[in-house]
DNA sequence: GGCGAGGTGTGATGTTTATCACACCTGAAT
DNA sequence: ATTCAGGTGTGATAAACATCACACCTCGCC
């Protein structure tokens, strides 16, 4: 016989469901079928009908919009223990972005008529669903914040304290990512241009904000960029890629 | 003994509320109380506790971000029969938006505590209220779609395509707008300046693609706007305001 | 150890958008 | 009828950002 350890247990730290208790995610997690994608693949794509939800046991997945001209821009990016998926109504309704696996990915997936069952016979779960949605829109909204309100400079300084909150660890004073980022990757997140991003990080690099140290970022005034982006503070949970 | 006519047979024929069946509504009506607000008076302040659900009865309201320095953003406008608002875990979150009386407004307030209550208790109201959540999330993301991806120009066309959806009305091939909008109305829309929008529309009116009847824009030009901001076609009830 | 793909760094140049400055126009209030 | 606030129109200029072009630098791989 096979004993499933439920990933409740194992890795929903994530801020992205910490809307739910445990109880309640192993409701969730009892919907779920296992799949499997491959770095690069697409789990769904832009323009296909949503009604899938996913929850992300390893991996990491970038939910992104191409143009037609071959831009691209990155939204997301999801680490494990989120969750992640659009939710339509009955009438056909399109993904707007994509979701593409960044590493192999191990995914939970979750089918919105199941998921409409189970919020439908339990009350507790549908209210931390519905704090789950609240806490994701007013993610996307302080990102569109980050986005138009203060340049590229503003958009870049925010998006490198998005990573941190995702990805870095202090040392002192300083807080050091753990995972590279590449001049394009850092372009795509914040809708500029490779060249662009290049020329603003050797800047910060010259005003001693953030420094490199084989490869990866670290940031060494952190006060500094959150006044090039005159951060307001959000919470972590929130403030995150 | 007052007799009072529920709302729900009056006016939610907004897009916005049209995941919800009349029933359903009723309940949420029941929880709401009475609410007026002056042209100009803020419903809501950003950087505020958000634990409160809005409908609004009759009037227009708009949420929008103000940076430091008097810039401000216009996120969404909402109409009669449109519900809005943010929902916040139990852990003390802020607005990340304003919310401004446009007009005189009438308005049903739902307290959270008392909307996760009627949640819990019916299953239908939460799934309805679920596809709201995700109407509205849609909504953020193709806004910012159309505010970072083809310029001032790809956002000023996607805005007066949205306004023709939400305030127009077709006359053969002409669209007209019921509603007059200014330039610095119209800018705040799309995080730009006054004065190149001013410039933009009347490049626009040269082109024969908008015109203007006693301070009202006509779009005399639909596809040629559809193809400076690159329309995907989402349907109306996303593509609005 | 050399090759090639993908990444970085940087100048020159062009486009887009904001800023400043000011003239004019319109309509409501005195 | 005059005034004044708020809106429009437009030139000149500057700042921000993209584009193009190319050199160079990795690092895994044959």
């Amino acid at each position: 016989m096979k004993v499933t350890c439920p990933v409740a247990m194992m890795n929903k730290g994530s801020y992205n469901t910490q809307s739910f208790t445990n109880e309640n995610f192993v409701k969730l997690e009892e919907l779920m079928y296992e799949q499997q994608v491959q770095r690069g693949e697409k789990i769904y794509w832009e323009g296909n009908d949503c009604n899938h939800l996913y929850y992300l046991k390893s991996g990491a997945v970038k939910l992104t919009k191409s143009s037609d001209e071959g831009k691209d821009l990155v939204l997301y990016h999801f680490q494990a223990g989120d969750l992640f998926g659009e939710i339509g109504d009955d009438s056909h309704v399109l993904n707007s972005f994509s979701a593409e696996a960044m590493t192999d990915c191990s995914l939970g997936v979750i089918q919105q008529k199941d998921l409409e069952t189970i919020l439908w016979q339990n009350g507790d779960l549908a209210v931390e669903f519905m704090k789950w949605m609240g806490y994701m829109q007013r993610f996307t909204q302080t990102k569109l914040r980050d986005l138009m309100f203060f340049g590229k400079h503003g958009a870049l300084a925010s998006t490198l304290i998005r990573i941190a909150n995702t990805y870095g660890i202090e040392e002192g004073n300083t807080i050091r990512m753990t995972t590279k980022f590449t001049n394009t990757e850092i372009a795509d997140l914040i809708g500029a241009t490779r060249e662009t991003v290049n020329r603003m990080l050797n800047q910060l690099k010259k005003d001693n904000i953030i420094a490199y140290e084989n490869g990866t970022i670290m940031i060494k005034d952190l006060e500094q960029l959150k006044a090039i982006c005159h951060c307001e503070g959000c919470p972590k949970n929130i403030c995150r890629l």
